[in-house]
DNA sequence: GATGAATGAGGGTTCATTCAT
DNA sequence: GATGAATGAACCCTCATTCAT
């Protein structure tokens, strides 16, 4: 579906990102993006053949982008316990800096399953993966205990960000400030899983 | 709205419960939810004034239940320490044996401040605090280091095992057995605040 | 339908009266109208069929007072133009003291046609009629005009005052006075028909 | 929410008026008047947000209509009792062209105030005061009494002339000419009000 | 007779999607 | 490709009416 047209397509997930945001992606009307992004109701579906595709299009695109500079960050460390701790701040850094791209995977991620039956997020598992990674390393460096199930270290030092970063959307203020928050979550699980 | 009938209220929720579980909230018919509860349409109506305010019972009586649940089980450990392991283990048993309860938590929850606006999610928040509140018993006691922020470490806590019951719940096979789990993510938290 | 326990019927018609000129046939509600009138809904059954049965029954009941007050009131008089005087008087005073019952006759009958196929409103007929003979006994005392038709002169007089009732029954206030309105409408007529 | 395309806007207040008159405004159904115009349900939200606003739009077109042929006529007379019989002859004249339409205006403006709590009904108001105006006139000129009020004879005029109309339109078949109704009712009100 | 919880048909309204221009 | 008026299926909710107690 997606054309060449790039830019338009770009602009309506930009549209999209904001209304669903504001609006959760059931309540969000079509029209509304359209208005949003300055194009006829339409002219959206010249880029996208359903309402839900909209969506998986700004996930991909925005997983993509995150993927891509969670690397980036990853790779400027070399110590597994030094990734973890990049990993954290640049998480709820993303987060802060994209608040409403943050309040969609928050909330419409978890429905994904529900309305979209065929689409593997493989983008957000590649994500928890970047994680797994560091901890097979730290593993195989003698770094972290050989005790620790990676599969399970991920996604519970995913969950924590997550929750942390969840509540930060949620309530309008931030109570403790991003450093502290990625110090504190990461030295759990540094010192938790260390050997 | 609430009538002294509770037994016709709870076979609403109940039968919400898996409709809500199977389609999402917004993909759930009241027909449907109707039908399951063996009911009419228009009966739902005697006791919930809106779709909403069915999701909102839900939410109350199973929280009011899971909370319940896990103060008696908290209660029977005296150990900062063996709080949270307890803790872990009834949390994803919970999920394990509430498969439909624990995917409209997980799903429906974070829609929650779209939709109901005014809703507080105070059993929510009584659920972490009961985390919260081992923290810092573990503080006081010693046990746990100075340098832990309880509302900090209460969110990872929960996101943890909050995400490890999401893979659960959305992948329909388990990987991993409860115990171990809650062993490990305990353990990260256990060995990562410990003084 | 209507059983021997007139006390209930009369009660359920007063409260219908007051709702139905508040809210109007439609958006008046059955249990509303056992609301006000300290019964449950189901009883409202027992003593009318069909909640239009109540408005015919309201018609009936009002109208019998109505046009025997009228006769009574007509009978005091001799004289066609003092009975056509005193019933422009009546027929406004009426109006001021069962404001209720006139804002249904005024606003529902003229529904009537459309909803109660069969109902045939012989008491209002009864009630023109009261006009109609006053005219015609003065075509007979040579006071009116051959050329008065009465067919077409009672509703034009009916039609005149009922125009002015429904303009005070609509608006709050009072502009004229009771007499004064009284006293002109029936000059018109008495001066217009005169011979 | 009246968009430029007003023939369709039209179209929907033509097929409006004929199942209003049909069913009233209660009974008649959307998807009715949507079928009579050809169109699809949802295309009359288009152009009306609401039910009510039909009715609102279909009085206010049809008395605009009104308004301004009664005027053109009223001024093809100049004096003022030959102004009142040929209102009378219009006015029935018009009623009997426009059966749907009077019918509605009969049966449904009465409901107006009801549904319509903050619609003035301004047309109305002005179509009342050409009857006004002219026996001001009449005043002025010396061939109507002073002690005529205008306030109480236009609506006393107005009155004669609807319930005329409205046996017309409720009864099927029409007893007397319009010719002869007109000149009955306006000889009253002119030799009742004559000087 | 009285109750009021339960019923379920019915209808106004929304909005994703289409398609003629 | 872009438009936006038109479509019509879908669904929440209301409320007159019923009937077991």
């Amino acid at each position: 579906m997606r054309h060449k047209n790039n830019e338009k397509s770009r602009k309506i997930i930009a549209a999209a990102t904001k209304i669903f945001a504001k609006k959760g992606f059931y309540k969000a009307k079509i029209s509304e993006i359209a208005k949003e992004a300055g194009i006829a109701d339409g002219t959206i579906y010249i880029y996208f053949k359903h309402k839900d595709d909209i969506l998986i299009a700004l996930f991909e695109e925005k997983m993509k982008e995150v993927l891509g500079n969670m690397k980036k960050q990853i790779s400027l460390e070399s110590d597994p316990f030094a990734k973890i701790e990049r990993f954290a701040y640049f998480h709820l850094k993303l987060i802060e800096d994209n608040k409403d791209m943050a309040e969609i995977i928050q909330v419409e991620l978890r429905q994904s399953s529900k309305f979209m039956k065929n689409y593997q997020n493989k983008k957000f598992a590649q994500y928890l993966d970047l994680i797994g990674d560091i901890i097979q390393e730290g593993k195989e460096k003698g770094l972290i205990s050989q005790d620790i199930i990676p599969g399970i270290a991920k996604r519970a030092f995913f969950g924590a960000l997550d929750e942390m970063s969840r509540f930060w959307v949620l309530s309008k203020r931030r109570k403790y400030d991003i450093e502290t928050a990625a110090r504190q979550i990461s030295s759990y699980f540094i010192n938790g899983m260390k050997n």
